[in-house]
DNA sequence: TTGTACGCGTTATCAG
DNA sequence: CTGATAACGCGTACAA
């Protein structure tokens, strides 16, 4: 019935030893060259194809890394920022031979922890890509051990690979207050279960402060969640609570930004002219848009490569233990939704 | 060293069988309810978690679904149309007990066949949501016998789930006539690598001219890729080819619309003025673009999770082996890119 | 309920 | 140095 081939069944048929076609496979331990060509021109004859799951079982590694992708921040593939990191570092780690599974906590009737999950599966890695920083499942399982690289939240203890937040809100500080020439600001920003937002912030507190900004709490708003509704809302609120309009706005993430400008068109509130928008990570939209965004562009290539790079070293090179903080470089990319002033 | 447990430790400890273990966790067999209760207690303490490779290997089911998304034709995660049928397949599966894993043909210096991939893995079930549908990987791989779902291509003998192109072109059209009430029609496919693309081209000449429109082939123009820029040049290209404004644009696929539009504004034409545009997806930017785009909504949630639904059921129960096309409605959402003709 | 063979590739050990 | 043998990893299923 089912007529699969082992190397059992291929030694045999070669007058040969398993180990032997093993071997071949591999290209490990002392083998005849010649050998090693038969086995290999009879097995790309009769198509033979090694099973994973026997594979993983005895040597304890599953070339997988499980990702932690959404789950709990209700943000799916969807969101154009994380998808486009995960495309970048399902990249880097196929060419090293390794796959990427995404953790689940839920199958069928199954409930789990990403802990279990992961043993479960052996993975060979953790990956964050987005997580609900307040999760207490995470903690858990970044405390066990298993190699882990994360690009959003900076949880102590695991290597993070991030865009480098300060000199982003440097960048658009200093621009705002260099080229705009403008102090009246306000903030939107990403939902507080973001560790990477709340970083944002709290920067733009301590350089504004050396600006000269006056950044007071109540001028900085909390959108609830991801996304361009959320932006819109976020904006509304913000706004009819403010007694008279910020002259710059800087929105910490471009799918906010563009809720924003919508927000602002409805109110026919001129974007440069009244309120300048300034966003951040640079979505695929935010050049396509109208207007065109002013925003941080975070180089995603090189966040999701470099988280490949960082996870693939820890597994390969465990010495490599003290957990690093890579900060990406950023850069201010200017379109139209500002505008430098007159000399 | 390494001091995982498994069912023989703990068979020991509890002074029982492996098996019985193994029936404890998996509710097979006949086993006491007090010998159940104790050994589910015990693992629950000491934190046991079986191996997904052993059972695997032994049970010959991977409760693994492989996917095939975008390899060849250079669209990613990135692309929220794809991204999105992806995620609702993948909460449907997971919920049916399955994982997702995406299929590959290059793993570190390995270089592999779409199907040997599947037999490395041992998938139960195959998804496709994009891929090149000239590759001819893909015909040898859906004729393994192996359960297979696209989304994307309609290829014979596999169950496919896709929008009812027909109703969606039909609808476009009639709205054109009776509503909008013009006659100069252009379209803007997407590239002739997907089958669905072709198959709305061939549908707009058909309806159209039962409809009394003129579409000949110079006012069909077809992107070279997805995406905005490709719908840029495409609309470029086209337009530069007539020597007269078509009243309205039907362009394929939202993404390249809004390419379109931006070339339209760059152009100074206005829309709806000049120029109507209307879409085909609806994705979840056409309605937040400026102007927000009139298009056809393809039922994401229910083309991801019909395709999951059908795909498990084929695996389940394999007696269903008729091949079947899934036609799931689509509607037509109007927006600024249109405008009805006075009465 | 329990014993045990099985699935299949890997690896340490051993003989030629 | 080449290749063979056998034990191993771990859960499942069927016979006892």
């Amino acid at each position: 019935m089912d007529d699969r081939k082992n190397i059992y069944t291929i030694a045999k048929e070669l007058n040969l030893s398993p180990s032997t076609i093993s071997k071949a496979l591999n290209n490990t331990g002392s083998i005849n060259e010649m050998t090693r060509q038969r086995v290999l021109n009879y097995i790309k004859d009769v198509g033979y194809v090694p099973t994973a799951s026997a594979r993983k079982l005895k040597s304890k590694r599953s070339y997988t890394i499980g990702v932690i992708f959404t789950e709990e921040s209700n943000v799916g593939l969807e969101h154009s920022f994380f998808s486009s990191i995960l495309q970048n570092f399902k990249t880097y780690i196929e060419n090293k031979g390794y796959e990427l599974a995404f953790i689940v906590t839920k199958l069928g009737q199954h409930q789990m922890s990403y802990y279990e999950w992961c043993l479960n599966k052996r993975v060979d890695g953790i990956y964050i890509v987005v997580g609900n920083y307040q999760d207490k499942g995470l903690y858990e399982l970044v405390g066990k051990g298993i190699p882990c690289v994360s690009t959003d939240m900076i949880l102590s203890g695991i290597h993070t690979v991030i865009s480098d937040n300060e000199q982003g809100v440097s960048l658009v500080l200093n621009y705002i207050k260099d080229h705009l020439k403008k102090t009246e600001i306000a903030v939107i920003s990403g939902p507080k279960s973001s560790k990477a937002f709340e970083e944002r912030v709290t920067l733009c507190k301590t350089i504004g402060q050396t600006l000269g900004f006056n950044l007071v709490d109540e001028k900085i708003e909390f959108a609830e969640s991801f996304g361009f509704t959320s932006g819109y809302q976020g904006a509304k609120r913000l706004l009819s609570r403010l007694d008279h309009l910020p002259e710059v706005l800087f929105v910490t993430s471009d799918d906010l930004a563009l809720g924003v400008i919508k927000y602002l068109e409805d109110q026919k509130i001129d974007i440069p002219g009244q309120v300048q928008v300034i966003g951040f990570d640079d979505i695929a939209f935010a050049r396509h848009f109208t207007p065109p965004l002013t925003t941080i562009r975070q180089d995603k290539t090189n966040l999701g490569m470099t988280a490949g790079k960082l996870l693939i070293d820890l597994i390969e090179q465990p010495e490599l233990h003290i957990p690093t903080i890579h900060k990406c470089p950023v850069e201010l990319v200017i379109r139209e939704t500002t505008q430098e002033a007159a000399q």
